[in-house]
DNA sequence: ATTATTCCTATAAAGTTTATAGGAATTAAG
DNA sequence: CTTAATTCCTATAAACTTTATAGGAATAAT
């Protein structure tokens, strides 16, 4: 199951995907209100896509947010390594995420390969799938 | 990512398979000691996958656990949907344990899709993987 | 100055996962 | 019929994670 969080993230990259045609930046109080997302939270959630630079911020009395790239050029494999963390089931199978399962061998160890298979075929969906091609 | 829960589930499982020559059922305690799994922890899931009918337990001083099905009978698909409940990543699109999104209106909702194909990918490998096929 | 925003850190509140405690019911064997 | 060892059950503690809020500092336009 993917976060709350996450589901937060995604639907706040879908808006300003929507409203990326407009001249000022988007302010964080209109996604939450569209949304029906708590306000704070939501800015720590916008704060952290900034941080991965999938988002562009501005302060001040007219700041606010705009996606920093194209929106077919953010893919979901961005989005949820940024909010859930790892997207394998297992952490010895986590490309960006890898560390070794407690007590396994590892070398000898008969299950990792199932879940490799899972891990790559879903990495192939979530990277071919941008924001764009969900709006 | 699957639970320690599982994890220790699914080294259980190997280890009744495994062992499944044996004349007489195996302890708890033999597993919990050789899988190193906290004894107490076990026997509450020991007691779900024998609920779940995975597991054929007997009482008394010679109790202990068997498997209750052949072990390429067992797939991953069972165990993760008895220990870890879902294994879809969003409530809207799981077969077994559906429920609907906070707040979508799920007719026009544009997010399905790519889960559900996660979802269809994932479950074909872990519906085609048994215990045997880990050994 | 005022106002409305992003930004930051800390923390509370709620929920889930992991593990343990204490004992009841069951069965074999002395 | 007592003892010993097991499964079984319920409750709960302990640890951790997720979700959400609080309070204000920094910033920028008017």
């Amino acid at each position: 199951m993917i976060s709350k969080k996450c589901k937060y993230a995604l639907k706040a990259l879908i808006y300003l995907a929507k409203n990326q045609e407009r001249p000022t930046p988007i302010f964080s109080s209109e996604i939450a209100e569209q949304e029906r997302i708590p306000k704070k939270f939501l800015e720590t959630i916008l704060r952290e896509l900034r941080n991965a630079q999938l988002l562009h911020s501005s302060r001040g009395k007219t700041g606010g947010y705009k996606l920093n790239k194209a929106a077919d050029e953010i893919l979901l494999t961005d989005l949820i390594r940024i909010i859930d963390g790892p997207i394998a089931m297992l952490p010895c199978v986590s490309l960006n995420y890898y560390a070794p399962c407690a007590e396994c061998d590892e070398s000898g160890c008969t299950i990792k390969g199932v879940f490799e298979k899972v891990r790559d075929e879903t990495l192939a969906i979530f990277g071919s799938t941008s924001i764009k091609s969900l709006l």
